[in-house]
DNA sequence: TGATATTGCTCAGTATGCTGACTATCAGTA
DNA sequence: TACTGATAGTCAGCATACTGAGCAATATCA
């Protein structure tokens, strides 16, 4: 009988619970209110000005269908704006406010402290041979959901 | 500037995203239609019969207000039942129905081969140091997340 | 025993994440 | 240029997850 904790799809599943937990945790200590799929968009938002919602998915793995009400939330929150865009009428422009650049600024030792949190059960040669593992893993399988990352095409 | 990719919590977003849609896509190719959320709480019922909900829900870390809607699904097909406990009028007791059983059974190879594939980019001995790396980081966190593990009061 | 605290469960509300369908638009080609 | 297929975005619907509140029942202890 196999147990739970032979399985890596449980262990994906504790894995990532636990990460959502101390990163929303850390950043309400930090006086904020932001999720981790909000910060992630937020942040590649602001290193690629511009962008439209289906490369910003791409460049975080996100679904096109979730992408839009995180967006919304941002938007609502003041964060980033949705313009339409010149060149395609179909696309949204996303650029980041000057609070949402405000914000991110303050929010980054929270969103670090709970990275070490999530690993602080190992040592650094331990925490970066997960990261390199999960890494691996996650390349191979890449294409195995409806969501997979993507470059920029540029 | 950091990537996403050295983010252990985002790499733990994208190992769970493409071990869900690995396991769906495998168990719906053997003809079944089960989350894995689903078959774990189904397993951990045939494994204890006679279980309380938040027992079942600390042997598998979910939350008690998620767990309220697994079971109702899981009833609805037919494949668990809820039924008054007799010690105790607040709690349900909870049972695997035959057919849950059989689907169950019948479930395994797939779910099985779920695991094979979430871990393919990976040699015998990565897989291994992952998850043993993912146990010792969750196992560190269990108390951070509102939904820990919880062993069997007995 | 009676007041208080705790526990088992449910519900409303919010945020992912997905499937599938739909509209508007664009791109390529006959 | 008219047709066809692909693409950007949205929406409805379903299934986790969680917060916080509430109800009923049990446990505890003065």
């Amino acid at each position: 009988m196999k147990d739970n904790n032979d399985m890596p799809g449980h262990l994906a599943r504790r894995f990532q619970q636990i990460a959502v937990a101390v990163f929303l945790a850390e950043v309400e200590d930090a006086g904020f209110d932001l999720t981790p799929v909000q910060y992630a968009a937020l942040a590649t938002i602001k290193a690629n000005p511009g962008l439209d919602q289906v490369t910003l998915a791409g460049l975080i793995a996100y679904d096109r269908t979730t992408i839009t009400g995180v967006i919304d939330r941002l938007v609502q929150k003041g964060l980033a704006e949705r313009r339409a865009s010149s060149r395609d009428r179909r696309a949204r422009e996303l650029e980041i406010t000057d609070e949402g650049r405000r914000t991110l600024r303050k929010i980054t030792p929270a969103v670090e402290s709970a990275q070490r949190i999530l690993l602080r059960g190992l040592s650094a040669k331990e925490g970066e041979d997960l990261m390199r593992l999960l890494r691996k893993a996650i390349a191979a399988g890449n294409d195995l959901s409806r969501a997979p990352l993507r470059d920029l095409q540029a």
